[in-house]
DNA sequence: TGAGGTATAGTTACCGATTACCAGATTGCC
DNA sequence: GGCAATCTGGTAATCGGTAACTATACCTCA
């Protein structure tokens, strides 16, 4: 059946702690019988078995990620830059998917506390802190993506979202928008910074928000953020005066918003000008290519790994750190009213 | 510390054997331990060790899936439909990414038979079947998805990929086009059935495929599957004469191939027709909404998770069975010459 | 009354590794 | 030459469970 250290021990003679010496790179074999043992094993194709190697060291090598949503490509993209530094250090990922459920969130948390992952990132769709401090009972260490909590001292990596928001809204001002609405994301922490940031530039160029003019939707991910936008721009279309801008909370939202946008018979930019937020994949394909707020991913999921990689292998407990990438602007048709 | 059985069965009075009956519902148990020991587990919050578990049953309740490419939408659904169907089966996903590169699956593949998962999901981007001798030889069941090796009988799950190919090109000859072009994928199964079914789908309709109208590109992935489209589009419209319909390997190389399109001057669908395949979520929303082929890749997923646990379950080895989803033409603007 | 059944719980061995700690042989050093 | 240090490698315990028996008490029924 499977190869055991017991069986290398025992075809050359050695003792299976010697095979294990050999295996840890341990300085304590000499070179002639650490040789017989790597051609042994060679042949025999052995494999260690990690749940044994778990059992006694405490260590699973493996991470557990909890995303909202796989669909939506900010959380695929942050994933991937994950899976690739874990990789390198032999770390593997166990994956699992909230589907924006607190609920369904905590029992996925509760499985990877069970699995004893060595570290834990959460992208989450909580409202409470309550999971976290289960967490920090088990002495797990782990990272926040994306979104944070207020009172929570915990380790964070993720975008500037008041910048993000203010960059987005600064940017429509500067086309000339004079009008500016908002369709804002549910209660977390990117929503509210990003709301914020709009709230904070309209103020700095005393530009009262009008009545009606941000206008909440309660999920975020692909399909579901899509419709939501659909809907809330139906709304804002319906507003007098109407708005001539629309800042966005995210880039699904935004592709709902200028489907609906273009549905009423008006133009982009020239009726309403866009902007999104995220910068995914494909918003350089859309019907009208999106103006979007870049949060560069890629290097939130490095950085984020590496962080919990450090976490890893720090003796004592450590400080927490937080980790705030600047967003940075991209523009495209859907904003450029006199390009 | 953390709690262990031994703990619970010392504070009762009782053997570990008994809390471990408890556990896994034995019915050795009386109504009134069987009630002390789970009180008490809760209590302590008591987690199992998992590591330990499966050192002695040989089961780790995990499941392997490589991807090549998690940024590809096709794959993130067919993800997402997974890991809902094991989480309800109490298994954990294990995500590797290939990134398209054979030999890093290869290295993936290692890692997921070291941690010996009880059941692996493999898209892969192999050339050879040598790897999958490996994973027989390890006796662990897995199971192909969307790609298929000729030669080699394994459980497999994907569209019929023949099917997809007449689908899209009878489509585009009934819209009237007479010189239809295939921008192709690289020699995996999912594009050599697509271009046979294209192929065939002209010769049935007695359109010979004109010389150089079929142009391979190298990689599918999402960006690169994009530049790749736009490239081979360049080259068909400096044929002459000119294709009026193109057939795209996949949805990104459509993109791709429309970009170039637009940026040529001309218009879709009334110059040249567009069809790609996959029916990725966010082409209703492109520049020009892309007709294209759905692989209901949220029922691959489901059917290649069933069939996944059916293999855990078997006590005997099985026949492996090939399920074939048929796939359906979803028409949007790119292809309709008349609406 | 005693063979046998049932319900409940315990004994023992073991899964495959790692970690202290220990032992024998060789070498170094004065 | 003798004692300690160094090199190698082995012994035994342990990690936290599970599987397969075994043991005890209490009944049942012929």
């Amino acid at each position: 059946m499977t190869v055991r250290m017991k069986d290398i021990a025992r075809d050359l003679g050695v003792s299976v702690v010697t095979v294990s010496k050999v295996l840890r790179n341990h300085g304590d074999i000499s070179k002639e019988t650490r040789q017989r043992v790597l051609k042994r094993m060679k042949e025999l194709n052995y494999r260690p078995n990690l749940a044994a190697r778990a059992l006694i060291t405490g260590r699973t090598f493996t991470i557990g990620l909890i995303v909202p949503d796989l669909l939506h490509p900010f959380f695929a993209q942050v994933a991937k830059a994950l899976s690739g530094v874990f990789r390198k250090n032999g770390y593997s990922l166990i994956l699992s998917s909230s589907e924006e459920d607190p609920e369904l969130e905590k029992q996925e948390l509760d499985v990877l506390l069970t699995r004893r992952v060595d570290a834990l990132l959460i992208a989450s769709a909580q409202w409470t802190v309550e999971s976290f401090r289960q967490i920090e009972d088990q002495e797990i260490p782990y990272v926040l993506i994306d979104r944070r909590f207020v009172g929570l001292a915990a380790n964070f990596v993720g975008v500037d979202d008041e910048a993000a928001g203010a960059l987005a809204t600064a940017h429509l001002i500067e086309q000339g928008c004079r009008r500016i609405a908002h369709v804002r994301g549910p209660e977390v922490s990117t929503a509210i910074g990003r709301a914020e940031g709009y709230r904070r530039t309209l103020a700095e160029h005393a530009m009262p928000s009008l009545p009606g003019y941000v206008i909440p939707i309660g999920v975020s991910g692909d399909e579901r953020g899509e419709s939501g936008g659909y809907e809330a721009a139906k709304t804002l279309l319906e507003l007098d005066p109407r708005p001539d801008g629309i800042f966005c909370y995210n880039d699904p939202v935004a592709m709902g918003v200028m489907h609906a946008i273009l549905d009423a018979g008006l133009r982009i930019p020239e009726d309403i000008a866009v902007v999104g937020c995220g910068n995914v994949i494909y918003s350089n394909l859309l019907r009208v290519p999106l103006t979007t707020i870049d949060q560069n991913s890629q290097s939130i999921g490095e950085q984020a790994a590496e962080l919990a990689l450090s976490l890893i292998d720090a003796k004592a407990p450590v400080r927490p750190s937080s980790i705030c990438i600047t967003p940075t602007l991209v523009v495209r048709a859907s904003s450029l009213k006199h390009p």
